[in-house]
Formats: C-alpha cells, sequence, structure tokens
DNA sequence: GCCGTTTTCGGCCCGACTGTTTTCAGTCG
C-alpha cells in the first residue's frame, strides 16, 4: 500500500520529537518538521500520487527542497534514512518523556545526562527514590509533580466528544457569569470551533481589575485538582472525568483580542500573526498593535479589519485556505441549523428507537421542521429488530394515514436498509419503490478489504433507488476507525450518478467529518445533514451535524434537506 | 528547515505561570 498522508506527517513529528530530545540546538528547524507535519495532515491530496506524478511538493506551503525530498524519499522507499539515523542516536524511550507535560527538551536531557534517565521508567523509579529533586533546575515539587504525571498519562491523552463537555462548559459559564465584577464569559478553544473532539475547555472571562473571578474558579464544586492559579489565569482538572479547564480573565477593551487567541486553531493564530508581522503589525492578547500604538482590540472584527477581512467564524479558522478566502472576499455563506426544513433519517419503536410514530412527528414539528422520514432498519440488522417487506409495508400504511390526519407537515415513508455484504440491498426493489426516501448503510462485514469495501458501497449506490448513504465511512470517534474505503471513487461516484451522502449528526458518528464534508462539496457530491434520532430528544442533535457541515465550508445549496419537500421530492425522483 | 513588497540572510507568535531562582529558565498554550 501507498503511504498515507498521515504516515508521512508522524514520521516528521517523531523526527521532530526525536530533534528535541536530542537537544537540536535551532529551535526553528524542529519547528519547521511540525508545521510540515501539520501542513501534510490538512492536505487534501495525496503526497504519494503527486510523487508519482512528478507535481512540485515544493509549491506546498512549509514545503521546502529538503523536506521535499524528504517526502520523495519516504514515498519511493518507505523509509526515511534520517530518521533511523536519528533513532539509533537516541535511546527508545526518551522521546517519550515528552508525553510528560511539565519536561521539555532541555529537562529532559539534563535527567539524561546527570541520572542516565532513558525512558518512562527510569523516569519514574529516579522520581520515587527522590533523585530528581537534587538536580539543579528541580526541586521537590517538581519531582511530585512529574511522578503524578507519570501516574496520569493515560487519562491526559484521553480526548473529549465536544458533545459530551458541552453540559459542564455551560455550567461554568452560567457558573462564572454569576461572580462579582464579571462581564462576558465564553468557552473559546476547540469547543467554540465545534471540532469533532475537544481536549480541554478554554473559558474567557472579562472581568473588572482585581476581581475574584480566579478564585471562585478554582472554588468550583467540580474543581479536583488546580494546576495552576493567577489573577489572569488558572488551569484546573475536574473530578470524575479528568476533563481540564483552563480560565484566562482580560479586561473588557481586550475582548476581542483575547476571544480571537484563545478560539484559535493555534494554525490559524500563527497565520495571522505571521500577515500582521509581515505589514509592522502585531497581534497578542491584548489587542492589535503598530508599534505602541494600539488599533483595536475590543472585538473580534476589528482585528480582522485590519488586514481588510471581513470576520471569520469559529469553524472555519483552522488554517484551511480561510485567511486566502476571507482577503479575497470568498468566505463561503455557510449553512446554518435554520437552514435545514427537515430530518431525513430516524428510528421508532417499530426498530431500535424508544419513541412511536407520532411522538417523533409530534417532536419534529416542535422544532420547526417541515418533514421528517421515518427510517428504520431493515431485517439484516437483527440486533435492531430490523423490518421485512412486510413489516415495511404496514410502516407505509400508517404514514400514509398519519399524513391524511394531518396538514402542514409530512411524514416521508423510508427505510435505512442494510447493504449486505456483496452490495445488494435487504429489501427488495418492489419495496424500496413504494418508499419516498431510501436510505442505505453498511452495519456488518467492517473488515472487508479495501477494493471489496469500495466496489460493495459502489454496486448499493449504485441501485437507482437509492437516494443516501447513511454514515459513509462507519467510524465512531475514539472506538472503531473507518472501514477501509477508497472514499476518493466514493465521492466521485456519488457527484457522477447524484446520489447524496450523509453528514450522520451523532456525536460519536459525525460522519463524513468536516473534512470529507468538504472534500464532497468541492467534487459536487450533495449533502443530506441527519440526526439518525432513536429517541425525540435527538432530533435536536442535528445541531451537530450542521456544525460539522460549517467546518467544511458547506453551503445551504450543498444540503439537500435544506430544500422545501416540494422541491426535495423533485429532486428526489430525478435520481 | 522555511521564507521573501525589508528576498538569499536573518529572521521565525508571544505572553503567563511555576519552581527555583535572587532575576530567570523552562514550559505551556
Amino acid at each position: 500500500m501507498a503511504v498515507t498522508n498521515g504516515e508521512i506527517a508522524a514520521i516528521f513529528d517523531q523526527l521532530a520529537d526525536l530533534l528535541e530530545v536530542e537537544g537540536e540546538e535551532n529551535p526553528f528547524r524542529i519547528r519547521a518538521y511540525r508545521n510540515a507535519a501539520r501542513v501534510i495532515r490538512g492536505l487534501d491530496r495525496n503526497l504519494a500520487q503527486m510523487v508519482a506524478k512528478r507535481e512540485d511538493l515544493e509549491a506546498l506551503p512549509r514545503i521546502g527542497h529538503e523536506l521535499a525530498a524528504k517526502i520523495r524519499e519516504i514515498v519511493e522507499t518507505g523509509r526515511l534514512r534520517t530518521l533511523e539515523r536519528h533513532r539509533r542516536a537516541v535511546p527508545r524511550g526518551l522521546a517519550e518523556l515528552l508525553r510528560v507535560p511539565g519536561l521539555g527538551p532541555k529537562r529532559i536531557q539534563r535527567l539524561r545526562e546527570q541520572l542516565g534517565i532513558e525512558n518512562l521508567r527510569d523516569l519514574e523509579k529516579a522520581a520515587r527514590e527522590g533523585r530528581l529533586q537534587k538536580l539543579s533546575g528541580f526541586g521537590a515539587k517538581t519531582e511530585q509533580n512529574i511522578l503524578r504525571e507519570i501516574e496520569a498519562l493515560d487519562r491526559r491523552t484521553r480526548r473529549f466528544l465536544r458533545a459530551e463537555v458541552e453540559e459542564m462548559a455551560e455550567a461554568l459559564r452560567s457558573y462564572l457569569a454569576k461572580q462579582a465584577g464579571v462581564d462576558e464569559v465564553v468557552v473559546a478553544g476547540s469547543y467554540r470551533r465545534w471540532k469533532e473532539t475537544v481536549g480541554d475547555l478554554d473559558i474567557l472571562v472579562t472581568a473588572a481589575p482585581n476581581s475574584a473571578v480566579s478564585d471562585a474558579f478554582i472554588a468550583h464544586e467540580a474543581v479536583e485538582r488546580v494546576l495552576s492559579h493567577g489573577d489572569t489565569r488558572a488551569s484546573v482538572v475536574l473530578r470524575h472525568t479528568g476533563l481540564q479547564v483552563d480560565l484566562r480573565v482580560v479586561p473588557q477593551q481586550s475582548f476581542g483580542a483575547a476571544l480571537h487567541y484563545f478560539t484559535g486553531s493555534r494554525a490559524h493564530n500563527i497565520a495571522l500573526r505571521r500577515m500582521a508581522r509581515e505589514q509592522g503589525l502585531k497581534i497578542n492578547e491584548y489587542g492589535i498593535f503598530r508599534g505602541d500604538r494600539r488599533l483595536g482590540g475590543e472585538t473580534e472584527e476589528a482585528i480582522y479589519r485590519q488586514f481588510g477581512m471581513p470576520w471569520i467564524t469559529p469553524e472555519l479558522r483552522e488554517d484551511r485556505g480561510e485567511l486566502q478566502a476571507a482577503l479575497a472576499g470568498e468566505l463561503p455563506e455557510l449553512i446554518t441549523l435554520e437552514d435545514l426544513k427537515g430530518d431525513l433519517h430516524c428510528h421508532t419503536t417499530a426498530t431500535d428507537g424508544s419513541a412511536s410514530l407520532d411522538e417523533m412527528a409530534d417532536a419534529a414539528r416542535a422544532l420547526g421542521h417541515q418533514y421528517l422520514a421515518i427510517t428504520d432498519h431493515s431485517h439484516h440488522l437483527t440486533v435492531a429488530h430490523g423490518q421485512n417487506a412486510e413489516a415495511v409495508a404496514r410502516q407505509i400504511e400508517a404514514i400514509d394515514a398519519w399524513n391524511a390526519r394531518h396538514r402542514g407537515f409530512r411524514l416521508l415513508k423510508g427505510v435505512e436498509v442494510d447493504i449486505l455484504d456483496d452490495g445488494r440491498l435487504d429489501l427488495p426493489d418492489q419495496t424500496l419503490a413504494r418508499l419516498d426516501i431510501v436510505v442505505a448503510a453498511i452495519h456488518s462485514e467492517f473488515g472487508l478489504s479495501r477494493t471489496k469495501q469500495t466496489q460493495r458501497l459502489l454496486r448499493a449506490m449504485d441501485n437507482p433507488k437509492v437516494h443516501i448513504i447513511a454514515h459513509p465511512t462507519g467510524r465512531l470517534i475514539g472506538r472503531r476507525p473507518a472501514y477501509d474505503l477508497d472514499i476518493d471513487r466514493v465521492l466521485a461516484h456519488a457527484a457522477g450518478i447524484g446520489v447524496a451522502l450523509e453528514i450522520n449528526s451523532q456525536p460519536e458518528r459525525l460522519d463524513l467529518n468536516d473534512e470529507l464534508a468538504r472534500a464532497a462539496i468541492e467534487q459536487g457530491v450533495l449533502l443530506a445533514i441527519s440526526s439518525d434520532a432513536h429517541s425525540t430528544a435527538q432530533l435536536g442533535l442535528l445541531r451537530h451535524g450542521a456544525a460539522q457541515a460549517r467546518r467544511g465550508w458547506v453551503e445551504a445549496a450543498n444540503v439537500i434537506n435544506s430544500r422545501s419537500w416540494t422541491r426535495l421530492r423533485k429532486l428526489l425522483r430525478s435520481r
């Protein structure tokens, strides 16, 4: 198999780690490798293919002559001699020490030179024996911290679904908003950017000088441990989850600059600061400056305005071309939750849902939807009590009867039909032909080869009754990777024959993800943003799907359920 | 190692907190 972009990025990150612990004297060389890794991870093109086509790698940002040569070496030989040389020079396990918060390259070198520490086990032993605190630059407290961090390592590397920290984020926000002297409270960081997972929470507060908000923060009942605590910053770890929360306090006049800074992403900030420096400006969390003169900082708009740019919504701030688009006046008009006129994927008690058809209809109408497709499972999915053709026929009658009794809202007759391992569908065509909408999905045989899995999905799409492919990659965040699929072929095929791909809004799915959604619309693929609700409450999950779509530069026109039922029906029938 | 409307050298985002120091290095975000 050809080497993937992710693998190349990982190689450069490893090289950067090794250089750090080795004591590379030039920190910018290390940063250059990390920059390259980041660029490569965000690339929408396959490097191995670019090498094969002899394309100019140096045209890529942050990739120069040396790195281009190294990429070619990796693609053509599967290895990087520079990396192997450094691996030989550095004990295996030394770079691992970088994972311990509080340990950077300088301290790791000192540990190695003076105590002969070469891995985590050595480090833990030395700390327990009290040998660390005898080193210059280390003390008893550092030794204790290191010991605790080693124990917490596994927990620390965990990321959280954004959706699962929402409740805590909101609780902290309203708690802080009630404190004396506090003006505004915003949860910034990746949370504000609607990233699918967050590593921690960054909370920004504007408050009167000398307010005690930081003290109040660390006194919150959910705080288990205080990592650091000053007047303008504090970091804590929460009980039970181990979620880290960082608080920053700034004066009102710096709110915009601070909000921008702490919203990130880091890559977006660095790119904007680079632009600032090129124009003789300086941006920090207190404002935007020319020399000592402060040009603004009360609002985010004021920051972007200095560059002749409109405000960029947080979902786009990943340095994936949004700054260039903003400069050119070509930012997308992103889809909003309000653009969605209905929901095209949900379940009822007929299979594995917890609410009846009537209850789901009422709930969807209460959300302001114009329509809701009932798409229960087909019988192959026995764990979900999937329906056979007869059961589907009975449901069709029930939905027709419901629609006959109600005006101003429409239930669509649908199914989430299983795609069998050879790409056939789990219900006969004559059953599918009676439905308004057919959603097809893979729920089994995740381990097929890339070739077979791709063929399977393409064949299912070729059935002219199929309108939407649900959760196209099958990934479950943090639990199951996507099945092996030639996603480029799937996108091209979907665009060619007019099958829509789903953005599934379940927080652990978000499938397609932001980057694939963007790749899809760039190829002209239509999307459906669906809740896949298994209860009335889950109909509200649609906002997570809409947010991922926004992160993928998706506009309303790209999404079939931004259309009224009249227009959607025309589109579905045109398949 | 990258990069260029200060272009082939000399920069590279920038400020806060901790711990150990007695004025600051290291680390982090």
